[in-house]
DNA sequence: CAGTGGTCTAGACCACACC
DNA sequence: GTGTGGTCTAGACCACTGA
């Protein structure tokens, strides 16, 4: 304010909000500080809540704010950067990754899925849920697609599900060459289950990261991530075989 | 409707809408196919046309809406794969990338990317506009941040601004040997002049992809690309050296 | 319990595209 | 012009958290 003259082409009242707020975030509170409920601070801007909200749900998708109902609206630490990269990978459920896998049933994949596998409607699948902690938080659910037919030799009744069925079925994906992966990244909105394992509400910004998994020719298993995109940061470490020395990187701006 | 009972714990009657007419979407109407209006279709669900709204815009954000102001709303295309992957990569503006540069000036670039570059404030850095166009539209727009000192052979006044000088800048850079990149991949929302660019409104969701170019130990140049979230899905090509049959890929769901 | 953010309403006006 | 989606208002009630 102050810098602006009159505008030909007035800006939305919601969006100088959100620079308006942005900047004072920058300036006046540090993360984690909460700030003056949405009445308060509508009435202080001399807007109605819902504008005012508007500005807020920007800055939240941005992942500068955090809001929980019943508590309040605080300000959100960085995005934390989580490796997505498949440099020297493996299939899902080697050595030590970062997923825990706590379930496994039979089931229908949706269409897309069923299109990437190549299945039919009527071909048994597994569908292997799993969950992804950083920092002692969940940053991302999935669920991992595996046709029968790329295990075989997993029989039938091994276990009758659960995480032990969830086990049987990563051991056996292990035996198979992997031939090589594909990766894509769009923007989606969380289903309700997956909201719930995240402590969101249902129709969160997520990033959908979906993986096929080649082996034969053919592909063997596909899995569906979905991050919560407002307080994750998808890193591809695709650096060569070069070291980075460690320059400037931990500076803070101000 | 009708397949539900009475809810003990109600869904939102917005997310109701949005499932209801996602499911309309699949059945009844194609790609292009244009909607009833919002005032409409509000009266038709005995809902306020904000909620009715809240529906759409969940849609619009996973790429099954589009709407425009003084037009209508259509049905969404499948998104557009976009390729970003960095195997066999080099610098940005080598052989035929799929972008094109239009313009260079000399600024300084915000405070993430120039705790990237490690430059102070005061050090000179060149700021080259590009843009990415994909089946004749455009589908992301891109910073690419040179610091002076990346390219030292730059004769000054080689040229004064605009794409001569855009040329020069990644023609010098194309002459340091690359040791490497980095990649990360984020949710943001539309800057007011990317949003022009991408024929969309200030604050429309995008996913921010930032590069950073290692050379001879340094960070020697970084990218920071808004991609469209609504039609674009970005695509990693991590493929080993296999070949992938085309199995079922192209079939239809019906 | 009181206080928070989340949902919803019924209106109004504006900016834009197309005729 | 007319018709569209985009913005904004001033209220109301609900669902949740935490004292």
């Amino acid at each position: 304010m102050g810098t602006t003259q009159l505008e030909s082409v007035p800006e939305p009242k919601y969006w100088h909000l959100k620079n308006v707020i942005g900047e004072a975030l920058d300036s006046d509170f540090s993360v984690g500080e909460i700030l003056p409920n949405e009445r308060d601070l509508a009435a202080r801007f001399g807007v109605a809540r819902a504008t005012l909200r508007q500005a807020l749900e920007q800055l939240e998708l941005e992942g500068r704010l955090q809001r929980r109902r019943g508590v309040g609206t605080t300000v959100a630490p960085p995005r934390v950067g989580v490796d997505v990269s498949t440099a020297g990978q493996a299939w899902p459920g080697s050595a030590q990754d970062t997923w825990q896998s706590y379930d496994c049933a039979k089931a229908v994949p949706p269409a897309p899925v069923a299109r990437m596998l190549g299945t039919g409607i009527e071909d048994e699948t597994y569908a292997l849920r799993r969950l992804r902690v950083s920092h002692g938080h969940p940053v991302a659910a999935e669920l991992l697609y595996v046709p029968a037919t790329s295990v075989p030799d997993l029989s039938a009744i091994d276990a009758p599900s659960g995480p032990s069925r969830a086990r049987a079925v990563l051991r056996e994906l292990q035996r198979l060459d992997l031939d090589g992966q594909d990766r894509s990244v769009e923007l989606g909105s969380a289903r309700a289950d997956d909201a719930k394992e995240l402590d969101r509400l249902p129709g969160a910004p997520v990033l959908v990261v979906t993986t096929r998994y080649f082996s034969q020719g053919r592909t063997a298993a596909v899995t569906v991530a979905t991050y919560r995109a407002d307080t994750c940061r998808l890193t591809f470490g695709d650096t060569g075989d070069v070291e980075i020395s460690h320059h400037a990187e931990e500076r803070r701006a101000s």
